[in-house]
DNA sequence: AGCACGCCGACT
DNA sequence: GTCGGCGTGCTC
């Protein structure tokens, strides 16, 4: 007997073969089965995706025959090809580059000797240990999000303020299924810095009674040996819970039945590179999935025909009332996200019910503590002295904080000693000489070095245009606000007389593995007075003993051209003011301080009040006035070319067509000129960007689509060939 | 993307 | 005389 099969391999969006290719086989082989294939020369993994009825229209004697199938491991279930599908479709990727790029890289290369091997290693049995999820005592507000979120079907969104125990409800959520069906799997999706040892361990410690191999984590930091084992674990439908990262949201998981999304809100979930998806949007468009699959039999392939061009996109349709089969059957899948301070996209889709709200305002830890929000204290640099960095009502502050030997926390966005190094006689600045940016002096090594493309140069002992010796540092970065802020409290002691300790967490003080632990147990350990950092410290950790934030300059974010700016800052700043005062001894005392150009700026005012609904009411009636995201729909168009005006010829020109096509679509779409990347050169590389907008989803979805196809043909021109690459991302986080 | 084939410069 | 530069083209 013979067979066609339609396979899918790893193969470019840009290549000739984007789609899948056709093999031949002896054996009747089920969609979703794992193969080894002949590709040119080569011999590559594939994905069977469909079984033809016939050859189609090629030539029996170009077809090559399936070399062999991945024994001893089932099909890749219906769901996860679904998935797949609808990923590469809605994120303009070839079917081949995400369904390869969601298996761990490992099982590309295992012979299938070594594979069995691994298939056989026996499973450690649950161990005897009693489940101790029902020890732990709920608050009130934690047992109604329980019990809200089993009454309903739809996607939740868990809106809880830092401290309101949201991981708790997670834990319960997930151990509530588990214990309901023994084979249920439960996915936890976490933000990239999020995912600790620590954390790591409090899920295996709760989940002991399922033994410690049911309990796996998928990230890009394990070994490819550690991750291929926790993938098979989770094919093989032992793995009970699997704690990941953006891409265990391709995890093979036969029976899932929850996902949750801690801190849906991070940035981190939206892939920057490649297939350029959102594993939060696509852990809603699973969970719909996961619920509206048939049980009946999921291998037989019938509905492996690709998602049409403009499905919705990955957007819960609402409750599935029509099929009785989805929600609230065993069968069903249900997602939890959850975040202090949500997207507004999220927040938007409970305001008009698509989503369910669980709301938790409480900090856990008992009634007394209630005004353990720290007070937001806004400092009008207006009325301070002129180009002060620390207003002296700050300063007086952070002294009297150290005086009761209480810490403090100081954030500013910007690492390095000095953004710019700068010649006050003939005006130099140090200016990278391969990007369009100013390398940044950093004087603990006494180098100029580029954030961009990391050119590292020394600090030039004199103006490298004038010679002048005068050449000083512009503006504050962390080292140097470090050592502004020593200076200035230089005379100050501890309680005890003994000198006070500053400390400084970024990007460069955490380079090493395990500084950013031990420099955090120092904190912990009250060996610090004064902590200055990034942003980095603003997330996830716990200090119990800082009474004091204070954030320097947030300005810049007030009036950004990145539209999700100011979302990004009042997270930022409500998860830092998080920070403060969750120690139960001095709750009432702890503060916010925020220096600002712009006190008035209703964000402020929202802060002040620790109020996130009020904020994302503002910010959405202005997004909404503009038409932006969650009211409107964009991708952009980036191009990379040798020359800027290459570039932006390029993205015009395909444009040009696409107007001149009138492609399916373009009557809803907008394409606006192309325009240079803020960062126009990066590593001597021009960047150019168009962007292309539509009230409608599925209008841009089918425009895109018909679009492809004209950009490679674009690309194809002489005048283009300089073009070192082009890609769509769509829903791009910032424009 | 890989991995070929293919036609021009400095070396055992 | 060969090794090797990366330009162009193909992969069911």
């Amino acid at each position: 007997m013979r067979y066609w099969l339609s396979i899918v391999v790893a193969t470019p969006a840009h290549s000739s073969v984007a789609g899948p290719l056709t093999y031949r086989s002896e054996w009747p082989l089920l969609p979703g089965s794992l193969v080894r294939v002949p590709l040119g020369k080569r011999e590559v993994l594939g994905v069977v995706w469909e079984v033809l009825p016939d050859s189609g229209d090629l030539p029996e004697s170009q077809s090559k025959a399936v070399l062999g199938a991945l024994e001893g491991l089932a099909p890749l279930q219906s769901t996860w090809r679904r998935l797949v599908g609808f990923t590469a479709n809605y994120y303009q990727r070839s079917l081949g580059e995400v369904a390869l790029a969601a298996l761990p890289p490992q099982l590309r290369e295992l012979s299938t000797v070594q594979l069995a091997r691994r298939l056989k290693r026996p499973v450690a049995p649950a161990p005897d240990t009693p489940d101790t999820t029902d020890l732990i005592a709920l608050s009130a507000e934690q047992e109604r999000a329980i019990a809200e979120f089993d009454a309903d079907t739809r996607p939740a969104l868990l809106f809880g303020a830092t401290g309101s125990g949201k991981t708790e409800v997670y834990l319960r959520a997930a151990a509530r299924v588990l214990a309901q069906d023994p084979t249920a799997q439960v996915l936890v999706m976490v933000p990239e810095i999020n995912l600790t040892p620590q954390l790591q361990a409090r899920f295996e410690e709760r989940f002991a009674h399922l033994g410690k191999a049911q309990v796996v984590a998928l990230h890009s930091g394990l070994t490819p040996a550690q991750r291929l084992k926790s993938w098979l674990a989770a094919h093989a439908g032992q793995a009970r819970l699997v704690l990941g990262t953006r891409m265990a949201i391709f995890a093979s998981l036969p029976n899932l039945r929850l996902i949750v999304v801690d801190e849906e809100h991070d940035p981190s979930y939206k892939q920057q590179e490649g297939a350029r998806y959102s594993a939060r949007d696509l852990a809603v468009y699973r969970a719909m999935l996961e619920s509206s699959r048939s049980h009946a039999g999921d291998s037989e392939g019938a509905e492996a025909s690709p998602l049409p061009a403009g499905t919705a996109g990955p957007a819960w349709p609402g409750r599935r009332s029509s099929e009785p089969d989805a929600a609230g059957s065993v069968g069903a899948c249900r997602v939890l996200l959850g975040s202090a301070t949500p997207s507004l996209e999220s927040w938007q889709a409970t305001v008009v019910g698509r989503y369910q709200r669980l709301t938790m305002n409480e900090r856990i830890g008992g009634v007394e503590q209630q005004g353990s929000l720290p007070a937001v204290r806004l400092v009008d640099m207006n009325h301070q002295p002129k180009h002060c960095t620390i207003a002296p009502p700050l300063l007086d502050a952070i002294g009297q904080r150290i005086a009761r030997g209480e810490q403090s926390l100081i954030f500013l966005n910007r690492r390095g000693y000095a953004p710019v190094l700068a010649c006050h006689d003939c005006g130099w600045k140090s200016e990278c000489p391969h990007c369009s940016a100013f390398r940044v002096f950093h004087k603990i090594d006494r180098t100029l070095r580029c954030h961009h493309c990391g050119f590292t140069e020394r600090v030039p002992r004199a103006c490298p245009a004038c010679g002048n010796i005068d050449i000083a540092p512009v503006g504050k970065g962390t080292e140097r606000l470090e050592e502004h802020i020593a200076e200035l409290l230089a005379g100050v002691t501890r309680p005890d007389g003994s000198p006070l300790r500053i400390a400084r967490i970024d990007a460069d003080t955490t380079r090493l593995k395990g500084a950013l632990e031990s420099q955090l147990a120092s904190v912990h350990a009250r060996e610090v007075d004064v902590l200055v950092g990034t942003q980095m410290i603003a997330k996830g950790h716990d200090f119990r003993h800082i009474t004091l934030v204070a954030a320097i300059n947030p300005d810049g974010a007030l009036f950004s051209s990145d539209f999700r700016a100011p979302e990004r800052l009042f997270g930022l700043l409500m998860q830092a003011a998080g920070r403060a005062g969750r120690d139960a001894d001095h709750g009432e005392a702890s503060e916010m301080w925020v220096q600002t150009f712009h006190p008035q700026h209703p964000l402020f005012a929202a802060l002040k009040k620790h109020d996130y609904p009020a904020f994302a009411a503002q910010e959405l009636k202005e997004r909404e006035a503009a038409g932006m995201s969650p009211f409107g729909f964009s991708a952009l168009v980036r191009a990379e070319a040798r020359e800027q005006a290459v570039a932006q010829g390029f993205l015009n020109a395909a444009a040009a067509v696409a107007q001149a096509q009138q492609l399916p679509g373009i009557d809803a779409v907008t394409p606006y000129p192309a325009v240079p990347m803020t960062i126009q050169r990066v590593a001597n590389i021009e960047r150019a960007q168009m962007l292309v907008e539509s009230p409608s989803r599925a209008a841009l979805q089918r425009f895109l689509a018909a679009w492809q196809p004209v950009l490679h043909e674009t690309r194809r021109q002489a005048e283009f060939k300089s073009l070192v690459r082009w890609a769509i991302d769509v829903d791009p986080l910032a424009i």
